[in-house]
DNA sequence: ACCTGAACACCGTTCAAGT
DNA sequence: ACCTGAACACCGTTCAAGT
């Protein structure tokens, strides 16, 4: 860690509510959200929480465990309800829209946690990120089943389906990184470099020049949706 | 870190060849390859080199930029010529099945090196991973723009293909992980449950229980293909 | 029952000192 | 020029001891 980002998370003995396991996710997934992964420390944590970081073992069980606990805890806020109808129509299409929709909301609200969601490995070979545990696949296979999937169908959509998530999401909250990270010291030199300061940097690069803020421009709500549709016409051949 | 897997690393002093960035970097994604990220250590690093930690600072810029080197060090493998026709017949489709073909390739190389270039923020907002090198990208864009892209038709290309690269190989070498994690200590109690050992955990989950072989049966490399062709069929509407 | 002090084996990083 | 010893401020984790 280099000086100028030593961390010094001053906040004091913040409230010391009773600690339990559903308070220490729960405050984990805060810290994340504030200051990134890389800071959270098992000894800040319980800072936070107005303990001593031995404190924290009697309810998690080690640092990995707890990384685990801050996944499900963000992933448990998904509603699949595979069999109420979302609509007066409903179909697999809305249904799958709206855990698409879901996930993405997630992923947006907690843009520091999503790449734990979409790589800590899964704990079981039937089960692929970012639709992690046992109770979510069950309702999504049963929702697809349910709306005229036959197993093979239900299986392939949810890879592709899967797929299309982490990739759409991890460029999205990786997009937000981008932006947020190069300005670490904003105040260090404000203006030292000519006008056109990224001409150094892309140099003798011509369709970066030219098209750097294309590429840096943000569609990623419209891209979503558009990719979205598309997966679902993909998937009409699957329905039997 | 739990006691069953305190590492040891007892790979004494290794060669000791004259120390430099390369050797550094090379030997940190050999390290990450055989024991994973988290068992990477500056001090664990230097043994390996046979050097104390403290000498790598001469050559890298610390432990986060080392990972910016084991990034860019397996990337870099990534040969995109824009201007060299792949076969007699080229053009663009078999350009960008070769670039992804390439990035697939380094994945299932590094499969536990992957998700650092999935997840590490880009150094410019306009750049994406996984292709995530100014060089890389200018090179991308011009072999699309050379066989027939716009502007735009390039600029949403390098979106979606980005989008789908992240998405396949994420889910591919993270279903790698799971295999392999479980069997952490393999011989401890060899049979002491059912046979079906995984009802217990299963539990009411009908769907799952009938569908977890085909949820775990791997045909990554023919989906690999077909989402691929299809991607491809997409992007015949963003040619001029 | 719940929390802590003290301790252990590790970290990343700096820097004056060695060769 | 290149490497190291010693030191500093941190880690995760255990466990006997406190209340």
């Amino acid at each position: 860690m280099r000086d100028s980002e030593k961390v010094v998370m001053t906040a004091g003995p913040h409230q010391r509510r009773p600690l339990s396991h559903e308070a220490i996710v729960t405050e984990a997934v805060a810290f994340i959200d504030e200051h990134g992964l890389a800071d959270l420390s098992m000894r800040r944590l319980g800072q936070r929480l107005g303990v001593e970081a031995m404190s924290l073992y009697r309810y998690v069980d080690g640092r990995e465990a707890l990384l685990d606990g801050v996944v499900n805890h963000v992933t448990s806020g998904l509603q699949i309800d595979p069999h109420r109808a979302l609509l007066p129509s409903d179909g697999w299409h809305a249904f799958l829209h709206d855990v698409a929709t879901q996930v993405r909301g997630i992923a947006l609200e907690h843009p520091r946690v999503f790449p734990l969601v979409a790589t800590r490995s899964p704990s079981a070979p039937w089960l692929r990120p970012p639709l992690r545990s046992l109770d979510l696949v069950e309702n999504f296979l049963e929702g697809l089943l349910h709306r005229g999937f036959d197993d093979a169908g239900a299986v392939a959509a949810y890879r592709a389906f899967s797929s299309f998530l982490l990739g759409h999401l991890l460029l999205e909250v990786s997009a937000l990184g981008a932006e947020t990270a190069p300005a670490e010291e904003p105040l260090a030199e404000p203006d030292h470099r000519p006008v056109d300061e990224t001409a150094d940097e892309l140099g003798e690069r011509p369709n970066l020049v030219r098209l750097r803020h294309q590429l840096s421009a943000d569609h990623s709500s419209q891209e979503f949706e558009e990719s979205l549709e598309n997966l679902l016409d993909r998937l009409e051949r699957l329905v039997a």
